[in-house]
DNA sequence: GCCGTTTTCGGCCCGACTGTTTTCAGTCG
């Protein structure tokens, strides 16, 4: 039993107790399901070492539901939910999805009609039964109906790589309006999740009205679910659906942290408010209960207007919006040790990009103007080695022959006229570098070469000798056993002329699982041999993820943050590479490309 | 059902919008 499947009992229970009106239970329920969903080790691991006492250890979890859990592991079934299962036997999961069909009207819609999924839904609804229910309507029909057409289409989340360019654009769009005096993207967009739910748009002004006019008619709008005075929410032609909230300018700061999330974050941030007397809401933080977007009588708004008042109000350092996780980030602002996390402008150089010597798209004089313009200093070649043919990987004699090049362009890219780079670059408009020019760009020779199956490389150790660098990845027989792989990515690892692994856990966010490796094991290795693990930024990778990435932090594993470009119009991707190293909790010092060439080749082995 | 630097009992985060109501429940974020 995985831990997300037995989160997802937990889940369950908690939407079949609030459909009885069940008070806190659900609450309760959902906790524990969060708790074991956050555990980063096997469930049935803990109970096998520490049985009972060390399932009670997990946040949320108390003695009733280490109970339950105990029970699941050993019989694979727990009563309690199955008793719900019996009286209500319906797929929750499926039918909530629905917007505007939550717990309540889900179990309505099995008393009344006997549905059970959402075929079932469909189908009551084409005939319109759905209307014959009290208190539900022909527009609620009308909407369901609209709402399934929706799930069918889409998976439900959105790759961060993916969204950004649209949002980017409609960000814009909303800017330019003369009643927008700010606007900022909140939610998961803001945190960089690697996947986004949906997006948010915090905009202040005076006039609301002609701001969420224009945004419903946006024509990335195909669907609006509901338009108010100051919010809206629509879906738009990408699949994805946006929310607009208009507050005035004394309440922004609270409103930004509010819709920034997560929810876990808020939720804790609302307790230490509650803890010191105060009231924390959308508007503000307020001294005394009662307080509203009016003000309560008695209670006075505290300085809200940006999020540092209300993190100071509450005795919190600011935290950056990327570790907002509940994951440690609000105890160490509240000691004042939250880390100085890596820039968006701190990069130097990506050495992970593959050049028209394979398959990829551009030159490597092409590729080394785009990292000019985007101010870096340096830029490093890796194309694939011999073994992958479909990518025309390059075999000893190539890499020589691409040397040469290298060399030539390199003296080429000496300019002693030019300026330093006049500012550091500004990541979050990667998409539209400033020119700047750089006193001395280098291009570095590197190589992606193949770990086969025995953890050997496809090449020869004489020509990887030759090279600046060698990155080496898995790109064959992703499904082997956990030790073998984990054999194999080590054997890598330890090779002498091996600099970094790319992508090393070989997830596709959204399609593919990582390799069984033991990551433990793996980090132990990297530290002993002092390779470097590679945070890949690719929008379907981000691999290194957040939680690996500060897993080898803690393990004083150094990381590099690569595109793994094959399309100089991909090198924009270090944004959401910085981010999960961001999430991942890393500072300026354990990200080896935030160094200039010369430091940076220190971190290679001796060649 | 869980949890505790005021607590082992008594608390549990909060407001906008919609649709169906005639004063509010359900849903969502």
């Amino acid at each position: 039993m995985k831990n997300s499947e037995l989160a997802k009992v937990f889940y369950e229970i908690a939407e079949y107790l609030k459909m009885d009106r069940v008070p806190f239970k659900p609450q309760a329920y959902e906790k524990a399901a969060i708790g074991i969903e956050a555990l980063d080790k096997n469930i049935k691991d803990i109970y096998k070492k520490g049985g009972l006492k060390a399932l009670e250890e997990i946040p949320g979890v108390g003695k009733s539901i280490a109970e339950k859990i105990e029970e699941c592991l050993k019989t694979g079934r727990v009563k309690y939910y199955e008793e719900f299962r019996k009286k209500l036997p319906i797929n929750l999961e499926e039918i909530t999805k629905v917007e505007g069909v939550g717990s309540q009207k889900a179990k309505m819609l099995y008393e009344k009609l006997g549905i059970k999924n959402l075929a079932e839904l469909e189908a009551a609804a084409k005939k319109g039964e759905i209307r014959t229910i009290a208190g539900f309507g022909e527009k609620t029909e009308k909407n369901i109906l609209e709402g399934i057409a929706f799930v069918k289409k889409n998976t439900g989340r959105f790759l961060l790589g993916n969204i950004m360019p649209p949002v980017k654009e409609i960000y814009k769009k909303l800017k330019k309006l003369k009643e927008v005096e700010k606007i900022d993207i909140a939610g998961s967009v803001r945190r960089m999740k690697e996947t986004i739910g949906d997006v948010d748009f915090l905009i202040i002004s005076k006039n609301p009205k002609p701001i969420i006019d224009f945004f419903v008619s946006l024509p990335e709008v195909i669907k609006i679910w509901n338009k108010g005075k100051t919010k809206s929410s629509v879906r738009t032609k990408y699949g994805f659906d946006m929310d607009i909230r208009v507050v005035p300018e004394k309440s922004y700061g609270a409103a930004l942290q509010y819709f920034t999330g997560s929810k876990e974050h808020n939720i804790v941030l609302r307790k230490i408010a509650i803890e010191k007397g105060l009231k924390l809401n959308e508007y503000g933080i307020f001294s005394a209960p009662g307080g509203s977007a009016a003000g309560g009588r008695k209670s006075k708004m505290l300085p809200s207007k940006n999020e540092k008042d209300i993190y100071k109000t509450l005795g919190l350092q600011w935290i950056p919006p990327e570790l907002r996780e509940n994951q440690g980030e609000i105890e160490a602002a509240q000691k004042n040790s939250l880390p100085f996390l890596v820039g968006y402008g701190d990069i130097k150089g990506d050495l992970h990009c593959h050049s028209s010597w394979g398959t990829a798209k551009n030159s490597i004089e092409e590729i080394a103007n785009a990292a000019i313009s985007m101010g870096y200093e340096y830029i490093g070649i890796s194309d694939h080695t011999k073994f992958l043919k479909i990518e025309r990987g390059l075999d000893e004699k190539q890499l020589a022959q691409q040397r040469e090049e290298i060399k030539k362009l390199n003296a080429k890219f000496q300019n002693p006229n030019a300026k330093s780079n006049p500012k550091s670059l500004a990541t979050r408009d990667l998409a539209k570098p400033d020119k700047c020019q750089i006193k001395k760009f280098r291009i570095l020779q590197g190589c992606e070469a193949n770990i086969l199956a025995d953890g050997s490389l496809d090449i020869k150790d004489e020509a990887l000798a030759k090279l600046d660098y060698v990155i080496a990845g898995v790109h064959s027989n992703f499904k082997m056993p956990k030790e073998k792989m984990t054999e194999r990515i080590i054997r890598a690892i330890k090779n002498p002329n091996v600099d970094i692994i790319s992508h090393p856990t070989g997830r596709l966010i959204q399609k593919r699982d990582e390799y069984l490796i033991d990551f433990d094991k793996i980090l132990a290795a990297a530290k002993a041999a002092e390779t470097i693990l590679e945070i890949n930024s690719y929008p379907d990778r981000l691999d290194l993820k957040d939680t690996n990435i500060r897993k080898a932090k803690k393990a004083d594993v150094r990381m590099i943050i690569n595109t793994d470009s094959h399309s100089i119009a991909s090198l924009p991707y270090m944004e959401y590479g910085i981010s999960q190293a961001r999430r991942g909790w890393l500072e300026k010092k354990d990200v080896i490309n935030t160094l200039p060439v010369e430091k940076l080749m220190k971190f290679f082995k001796p060649r």
